[in-house]
DNA sequence: AGGCAGGCTTTTA
DNA sequence: TAAAAGCCTGCC
């Protein structure tokens, strides 16, 4: 199936946001996403843009290049989604996922380009960019693991649990993958075979986690309606989730869309160029949202 | 009380 | 070899 919008969607820059782990680029403009036991191929055909030609890096700098002019123009652009679903899923599944009913165009419009540039200049270059519902269960765990490592790293190790106890399903191109794992799955991996998901130290935090979950002790759903604080304070008195870990996964898995996450290159953000503090109150209730285009954006 | 040093598994660049 | 979407413990 076909989807029109007119709002933000860059399948590349969300693939590389660093807030979901399982959306690889498969070709030029095809993207395999796994989520909620389901596997599915977006394709973005490059409508009105130049041809993409020649080697890897000139494809990227004609796609930077078509990218930035665009924003030069108001005019808003029409853009196509092929999907490899039905309406039904989409409606059930990908739309939500993909927070289809939040404008995110309205989002970015409210940074005023004067008065703070540096956030202008990266929410532009990373126009596109939206903030994912994920499941709880999912992105907990995932930014559990995601602590001390780098993008590639924090995929291998998902992609190893999903292998050793998600369920391996075929996709509608026959190939095969494997569904993240429930708690009750973690909780059913040996120790060793825990220790082969190579998650380091931080395979007693997830197994900790899973045991939580699953003896109802942790009510990840009940979570989703509970304000800020008492998420937040919830969230850290967990083993392995500090302040960082907390917010993302209020960020990521409760979407509540005005956490910030700081983390080594957020830090780095904040004391170059907001060395008198940052707005927060100018920018609630998307401070989220705008961290995750300085993020992306400046680690490049 | 709140801040800081050191350690932790493993991968990536 | 250092750094990586950090956190825990022990110490002051």
């Amino acid at each position: 199936m076909k989807i029109r919008l007119t709002d933000d969607f860059d399948v590349r820059r969300i693939a590389q946001s660093g807030q979901c782990f399982r959306w690889n680029m498969i070709d030029d403009d095809t993207c395999r996403i796994v989520y909620a036991g389901r596997c599915l191929y977006m394709r973005t055909p490059a409508q009105g843009k130049l041809p993409l030609r020649g080697t890897q890096a000139a494809q990227r700098a004609d796609f930077d290049c078509v990218s930035s002019a665009r924003t030069e123009t108001p005019a808003q652009d029409t853009l196509t989604l092929e999907l490899d679903c039905d309406e039904q899923e989409y409606a059930e599944i990908w739309a939500p996922y993909f927070d289809m009913d939040e404008n995110y165009a309205a989002i970015r419009a409210r940074i005023d380009r004067d008065s703070d540039a540096f956030l202008y200049e990266a929410s532009e270059h990373q126009k596109g960019i939206r903030i994912l519902r994920q499941e709880p269960w999912e992105a907990l765990i995932s930014f559990i693991i995601s602590q001390n490592r780098n993008i590639p790293a924090i995929k291998n190790s998902i992609e190893l649990l999903s292998r050793r106890a998600g369920e391996r399903r075929t996709d509608r191109r026959g190939e095969e993958y494997y569904t993240f794992p429930t708690p009750e799955a973690v909780l059913a991996l040996s120790d060793e075979e825990l220790k082969d998901c190579r998650l380091g130290y931080r395979d007693v935090y997830v197994r900790r986690a899973a045991e939580q979950v699953v003896s109802g002790e942790l009510d990840l759903e009940a979570l989703k309606n509970a304000d800020d604080e008492t998420a937040m304070n919830t969230l850290t008195a967990m083993y392995g989730v500090g302040k960082k870990v907390a917010s993302c996964m209020l960020l990521y898995g409760l979407h509540h869309l005005n956490a910030f996450p700081i983390d080594v290159w957020v830090k780095r953000i904040l004391a170059d160029y907001y060395p008198e503090g940052y707005p927060f109150e100018k920018y609630a209730p998307y401070n989220g949202v705008y961290q995750q285009y300085m993020f992306a954006y400046y680690r490049g």
